[in-house]
DNA sequence: CCTGAAAAGAGGATTTTTCCCCTATTTGAT
DNA sequence: ATCAAATAGGGGAAAAATCCTCTTTTCAGG
């Protein structure tokens, strides 16, 4: 037990950080465990993952300003595809877990758990294995014999993702357009695809779809 | 400095009120701290304020499950004027800083501060002061002249919120209207007047406006 | 290495809906 | 009597939504 193992905390809420280091070191009586950093949000996170030492294990929330917890993991697995990452959030909906699940994460918490259960989520994870709550165990169990039939797959492209975010603003598509530096009928057509896909006919229930399915958060 | 000062914990995060309590501690160099108890949410915390002891300062978050730390901190004020509370939220909207202000918490703060911000407010409502964030500080300055005229509690009609509810499913205005037996052009009236007392400047975002503030189920 | 089908990006044209501003009744409370 | 709401209308600009066509890119199979 040599080399410490590395955490890195991602999530926007400095307390919380904080409170969790408290929470990390008390149950680590072997002094096991080593804070390397902690990031505000995704970019901050990617920010300092160009540089070694890298930590071994990264606890990520999924709701942050900027870059959140998707994208951040998204990147991740095409960057550091050996890191080993727990995400800890609220959300809790279906497609949030599956979303986080299929991008390989070693383990899925949420903020809202005991003491020791976030320590033994570390400890298998460090031991390398998988942690995964109840609510995102039952998610998995569902969709693992099943998994083709039921069209709920709905495979949306990154630009339809970003796109989404924008379609609950205020702004125009147009707007938006120019956000994602793409015309305005590229636009439209992600806007098509996706009300066929998801089976709305509106930008309101566009949105709200989102919203339900964790796309975006209030 | 005999008597300890006994805190008490609202907040539905677990994980959360376990760090806070570290950093709590962690600050307390002359262990003039306690930590009474800690509750859920606003239901679990009035069972446990019926018999004594009761705590001096309440740590109060605002965003919880069924009772939330409004009604909380309304019902304290009825039951026990003199408890001290200070809230920490992630919501910096205007209308929540004032509504808490209003009913006379001794502290506002973001729980996205420094563990210093936290350790002085602490240390200035134990000292009997108040203790503001910036934000808090702001809000409550721009209100200080012109307290009464614009209540701001956005009250919305029978009518508004029924429309409100149409509003976030595909149907067109005038599909409302019929479903309302009302003239096209109330509607839009309804709809113009929300926008304006809501904030918003689409159906879209009033949709989300109706989902976060509970108007609607998603 | 080539090819052909699919997916992504973009344009035109048109219709429907949304959004905005201004005016006019009716009703009820002060 | 007056003021403020709720209801309703007209007219018009802007945006959203629908439908069709056209290139360019991508990528798997021959």
């Amino acid at each position: 037990m040599i080399n410490k193992i590395n955490i890195a905390l991602v999530d926007d809420h400095n307390l919380f950080r904080k409170g969790l280091i408290r929470l990390i070191n008390m149950g680590d009586t072997q002094q096991r465990y080593h804070i390397l950093f902690e990031a505000d949000n995704g970019n901050q996170f990617k920010d300092k993952m160009v540089t070694p030492p890298f930590p071994d294990i990264i606890l990520m929330d999924i709701d942050m300003p900027e870059v959140d917890g998707f994208e951040a993991v998204e990147w991740l697995q095409r960057t550091h595809g050996d890191v080993k990452v727990l995400v800890m959030t609220m959300l809790e909906s279906e497609s949030a877990i599956l979303r986080m699940l299929r991008m390989g994460v070693r383990g899925y918490i949420h903020k809202d758990i005991e003491v020791e259960e976030l320590q033994a989520a570390l400890e298998t994870i460090a031991a390398n294995g998988f942690y995964y709550s109840e609510a995102a165990s039952e998610v998995l169990q569902q969709n693992l014999n099943g998994l083709e039939r039921s069209g709920n797959k709905v495979h949306l492209s990154e630009n339809e993702r970003e796109f989404i975010k924008w379609a609950t603003t205020d702004l125009t598509y147009q707007q938006i357009a120019d956000k994602m530096n793409l015309s305005v009928k590229t636009i439209d057509g992600y806007r098509e695809a996706l009300f066929k896909k998801l089976g709305v006919k509106t930008r309101v229930t566009l949105a709200l779809y989102a919203v339900k399915h964790g796309l975006v958060e209030l």
